[in-house]
RNA sequence: GGGCGCGUAGCUCAGUUGGUUAGAGUGCCUGCUUCACACGCAGGAGGUCCCCAGUUCGAGUCUGGGCGCGCCCA
């Protein structure tokens, strides 16, 4: 039997570690493949093999462990699968760096042996996240554990990969993409991000051919000049009628430039002259295919100028700029300078400014698997919560281009296709091709390139599930009932998943998408590295505890909005779970006290709280914490199953604490006796405790896990774990409201001695007597009943009268009762000027409940409950103004 | 430039279909070594619900405009 010794103080990092390997060791979180329960799913987002815990992580781990062990205890068969993702460029530009630390170049020793060394670095260092998460109890399946470049999700890849070439979905060609010079790969829209920076705008002028005429052409990159094939004007532009059959000649490079009438020249912006260049521009691009414009390259894959770019050639492209300039300059050709911001792409990864840049790559065409996408949410096949983001969704997939997945790097999953060198045929195969199926050479060459990290990740609900085979797994888990991420990555996957899921699987990945908010720092700032305001969710578990920080963290944050976290936030957090243990200690203690072994119901469900030996009634205080748990354990389940975590959090700590902590174990101690045994009044107080526990699981699965297996220690047929238990339902029979009632008399009652006594600066030692004061029956019978309750909580005796108190003598006054103190001489000062500030808003609501009963129009527009109600405050208010005034005036001063 | 969201106590946030004297947590102040907990107990102070107009018998809540802040897309 567990002991039932706790620690004074409530120290956390003492039994966290041991439940979390015990949790995971038992396979407590393994599903059944045939069950007859209801069905649960969720994969995780697949954090970055190269990562490590931080606070998104844990927060995103927190609220789905939160539904998954709700749902579990509901009686669900639970699958939240577990892996990461191999992370194309930031696993590459990692072990590069590793293995130049070590001497040795990934260039020079060719792409198998880096790979060798890449899977090596995986093996050893790309378990950091996977043991985080294990310690922080996130109740996964790691049976299930898989990894994007496991063979069977390689085989999905390359699956979908030739289905989607088959059905032309893929092509191959030639286009404008972002280059990344710093990475040496193409990176697709999404992986670019735009930034305003200062720049100029240069206004340069280009010699009309055979005329003395110049056109000053506005450009923000006058480098790109060494690759303009034509200038255009604005046909509406009337400025620019006479050049429209002529032609300019490009400086520094003598090239002969038809000049073209394209929308791309906007009249308003610069001199409504612009130069084109078709192979570095996107407007330029498409303006070029649609004028069949020449497309010359003029930068290399790092970014320098290439042989095109004449005198310049081997600049990179910034010293370029300053070497076109001062050319320019000195042949007169720089017609003015202006300041001016710009958006600069800039490569996700690597910081590097992005460059628009033509070369042959692989695409996938959205438009059609879009077109699905946006129906299956249209048609709720998929719900999108907050739904605010399903606007954000429909508004990308109604503007998406084209996917651009080839990437020039190794680590990754190589694309399946084979160029033959003879015929030139390209062949894309499940298996790997050895003659060209075309002319049957066996001269083949495999694609150099991999495929974006995303487009496997895309896969990621039904890869892991043994997709393209038919599994049980898959038959039994997809699709997934639940996603739950954060909205940067709505479009890099939850769009793709959509996508993919849908045209490999027939049906959407997920039934539900969750988008949770960020995690930001006290001042709402984003948490980064660089601005250090990191919180590290490993160093505070450790310090504070694991559902010091889940606590913290959910109970911050509305549904999908930001979570605003500190230490001290955290440190609160933790003071409750030391109010939790402290309660369970005073259990303990107490039980031991009254030599009483562990107990509680077998069927904890169906229990009712029992009467006293004594009086045959049920105590007022069970009666009522029962009744309690029942609108709880209501209203949890409910804020859960809508994703309302923070309020599920809030509402577990306002009852634990100020109910029954508060209130029910005050209470409670009155009827303790030593050597008592196991009477019902234990019985029903365990009974309360356990059924607390359980509320509190799915939020603080270790402090609960610890107390719940003491306090059940002695209890036949258990679950092994609180975490299979049963999440307490409503039952019938619990409401109570007149308990309900009655304890709200007594809090009141009693809060209003506390007061007084504060007031008139009594110490709670010293023992007061007065009479309380009602015309109800409930109210004298309660306040008679429960005189030991207001003996301890109080120190208050209480004689009880009908009706008023007289003139003059009551301090205190509500519709139901007064009460009068008998107060020292000589302490009146205060009570009399706490009176005098009670009557400020009791005279202005009565005056606002006057005027509203004077006006004929809200008697007469206004519904009568609205103006019976008013009705009944305003002679309420009056009273007690009443009361109160005598009271003033038969206070000695 | 286009779209979306947010302004309520010092701070972080609740506030149902419009209807009490607008709530909670935290922080702050006062008192308390009360035999579970000072990571605690008890009490208290603290609000022009961003501003202006409108609808209404009645607006924190609905409508319009303004100001401030944030996010996404171009």
């Amino acid at each position: 039997m567990p002991s039932l010794d706790l620690d004074k103080v409530y120290e956390p990092a003492r039994f966290e570690p041991g439940w979390a390997d015990w949790w995971s060791k038992e396979r407590l979180f393994t599903p059944s493949t045939n069950s007859d329960k209801p069905m649960f799913s969720l994969v995780i987002p697949p954090p970055n093999v190269t990562g490590a815990l931080h606070m998104g992580h844990m927060y995103e781990s927190t609220q789905t462990d939160i539904t998954m062990r709700f749902k579990r205890m509901q009686g669900y068969n639970v699958l939240w699968l577990p892996g990461t993702d191999h992370a194309s460029i930031a696993t590459e530009m990692l072990v590069t760096r590793y293995l130049a630390e070590q001497g040795i170049d990934a260039k020079e020793i060719g792409r198998e042996k880096f790979l060798e060394h890449a899977w090596a670095w995986k093996e050893k260092y790309g378990g950091t996240i996977v043991s985080q998460l294990k310690r922080v109890g996130a109740s996964l399946d790691w049976t299930r554990e898989r990894f994007t470049m496991d063979e069977g999700l390689s085989k999905a890849v390359r699956e979908t990969f030739v289905r989607l070439y088959e059905k032309r979905l893929i092509y191959r060609g030639e286009y404008l993409i972002n280059w990344c010079p710093g990475c040496r790969t193409a990176v697709s829209d999404l992986e670019t991000v735009y930034d305003e920076q200062q720049g100029h705008l240069w206004h340069i002028r280009y010699p009309v051919t055979n005329s003395d005429e110049f056109v000053t052409v506005a450009t923000t990159r006058p480098e790109t000049m060494l690759g303009d094939t034509a200038v255009a004007v604005n046909k509406a532009d009337d400025r620019y009628k006479h050049l429209w059959d002529k032609t300019v000649t490009l400086p520094l490079v003598g090239r002969c430039l038809p000049v073209i009438c394209d929308e791309l020249a906007d009249p308003e912006f610069g001199t409504g002259v612009v130069k084109v260049t078709p192979a570095h521009d996107p407007n330029d691009f498409a303006a070029g295919k649609r004028n069949d414009l020449e497309f010359i390259t003029i930068l290399d894959d790092e970014a320098k100028i290439n042989e095109n770019g004449g005198e310049f050639v081997g600049m990179d492209r910034y010293q370029a700029r300053e070497a076109v300039i001062q050319r320019l300059e000195e042949q007169g050709l720089i017609a003015k300078i202006e300041d001016h911001t710009n958006n600069v792409g800039s490569c996700q990864r690597c910081k590097s400014t992005t460059e628009p840049r033509i070369s042959t790559q692989w695409f996938v065409r959205t438009k059609t698997l879009a077109d699905a996408a946006i129906r299956a949410v249209e048609e709720g096949k998929t719900e999108i919560v907050p739904d605010l983001w399903q606007r954000n969704y429909f508004e990308w997939m109604n503007n998406i281009r084209d996917w651009c997945i080839s990437r020039q790097l190794w680590w990754g999953h190589r694309i399946p296709a084979w160029y033959c060198s003879d015929c030139e045929e390209i062949i894309v195969a499940r298996l790997d091709p050895t003659v060209c199926t075309k002319c049957g050479a066996s001269n083949l060459v495999q694609d150099d390139d991999v495929l974006d990290t995303w487009f496997s990740s895309g896969l990621w609900p039904f890869s892991t599930l043994g997709w393209p085979e038919k599994t049980d797994d898959l038959s039994t888990f997809y699709p997934t009932s639940l996603l739950n991420t954060g909205s940067d990555i709505l479009f890099f996957w939850v769009a793709r998943m959509m996508m993919l899921g849908l045209e490999m699987m027939g049906d959407v990945p997920f039934r539900q998408v969750f988008i949770h908010g960020l995690v930001r720092d006290a001042d709402k700032k984003k948490m980064s590295k660089t601005k250090g305001n990191v919180i590290d969710p490993v160093e505070v578990t450790e310090k504070y505890g694991t559902d010091a920080v889940r606590f913290s963290l959910v109970v911050a944050a509305g549904q999908g909005s930001d979570v605003v976290l500190s230490e001290q936030r955290i440190s609160a957090a933790r003071d409750f779970a030391n109010k939790i243990w402290n309660a369970a200690r005073f259990v303990f203690l107490s039980l031991e006290k009254s030599n009483v072994e562990p107990w509680t119901p077998e069927n904890p469900d169906t229990f009712k709280p029992q009467p006293s030996a004594e009086t045959g009634l049920v105590p007022l205080e069970d009666r009522w914490i029962f009744s309690r748990l029942n609108e709880v354990a209501v209203a949890t389940a409910e804020h859960t199953e809508k994703y309302r975590y923070h309020e599920a959090a809030n509402l577990l700590y306002h009852f634990f604490w100020h109910e029954f902590c508060d209130w029910y174990l005050e209470l409670k101690k009155i009827s303790f006796r030593e050597d008592s045994g196991l009477t019902p009044e234990w019985k029903n107080m365990l009974a309360a405790m356990e059924k607390s526990l359980r509320l509190l699981h799915p939020v603080m699965p270790f402090i609960t896990e610890e107390l719940w297996q003491r306090i059940t220690s002695n209890t036949a047929d258990r679950a092994k774990s609180i975490a299979l238990s049963t999440y307490p339902v409503e039952q019938t029979g619990l409401a109570d409201s007149e308990s309900q009632r009655n304890i709200t008399l007594l809090q009141e009652v009693i809060t209003a001695v506390r007061t007084l006594r504060a007031t008139i600066n009594v110490s709670p030692k010293v023992s007061l007597a007065g009479v309380f004061y009602s015309q109800t029956q409930y109210a004298m019978s309660v306040i008679a009943e429960q005189a030991m309750a207001l003996q301890r909580l109080a120190n208050v005796s209480l004689e009880v009268e009908t009706g008023s108190a007289p003139d003059g003598m009551a301090m205190h006054h509500t519709a139901e009762f007064d009460l009068v103190l008998k107060i020292p001489d000589g302490e009146t000062k205060a009570l009399r000027e706490r009176l005098t500030k009670q009557l400020q808003p009791l005279t202005k609501a009565r005056d606002s409940s006057k005027q509203q009963l004077a006006n004929q129009k809200f008697l007469d527009k206004a519904p009568d409950h609205i103006v019976d109600s008013i009705r009944a405050k305003l002679a309420d208010y009056e009273s007690q103004i009443e009361k109160i005034q005598n009271t003033l005036t038969n206070l000695p001063t």
